[in-house]
DNA sequence: TAGCTAATTAGCTAAATGGTAAAGTATGCA
DNA sequence: TGCATACTTTACCATTTAGCTAATTAGCTA
């Protein structure tokens, strides 16, 4: 989409959309981290790192504190509630067989009982 | 990542990054549509629909068919049962003020009362 | 058969993404 | 002051993505 790719929740979905990120913020539920100890799994260079941190940022899903020479990156949770919200409008969808449901109800509408 | 960049949720989330087809799923939530239905609210030219719904079917979040010249899409929610059971590991993070309650936890065991 | 509609495939471009190495910044400490 | 540690910035490369036009496939209908 050419118009405003940068709204708020295509921002959160794409900085979900790689495991290292996803990874980070699962480490980041345990407490905040410096940079060096969310890149202590990972095979990564350290500016691959940073500019994972950097998506994760600009997604507003961490924030980033100053002691001394260390950047602590703290999870902030409130684009996932956004998440959570959006998924809602389709939680139906997925609970209680709503696919075969929805089936059964066009057939019927269609007189196809 | 370079190894195995097309983990499920992954795929999904990519999916998810993008406006038009989030509008796409909403769309779809209301019961299946054919191609030209579904590009109907854009201005974008009709390959650029199709790779989009190849992006949503490849995620997994839409089943397509076939009747005479016609490719209905249907929803899939599975995918999105499967993002909305991995956020629920974050969901402490953003209720009841979680963060701010963190903090205080932390200031406490530091002694810092 | 010809022609219309629906949709995909092929081939292209521009921009974004994920990775690298090398250089630069900032802080603490001997 | 000088060095080590922790990160970021810069510059580069390869791949993917989102868009386009033009051409092609598939199916209906006259």
């Amino acid at each position: 989409m050419l118009p405003n790719d940068t709204d708020s929740l295509s921002l959160t979905f794409a900085a979900l959309a790689d495991p290292t990120r996803r990874a980070m913020l699962a480490r980041l539920a345990q407490g905040p981290a410096t940079v060096k100890e969310l890149a202590q799994p990972f095979t990564l260079s350290m500016p691959t790192i940073s500019k994972h941190l950097k998506v994760l940022e600009r997604a507003g899903l961490i924030q980033r504190g100053r002691e001394a020479q260390w950047r602590p990156a703290q999870l902030q949770a409130a684009p996932l509630r956004d998440v959570s919200a959006w998924l809602e409008d389709y939680r139906q969808h997925w609970e209680a067989n709503f696919d075969r449901l929805q089936d059964y109800l066009r057939k019927i509408q269609k007189g196809d009982s």
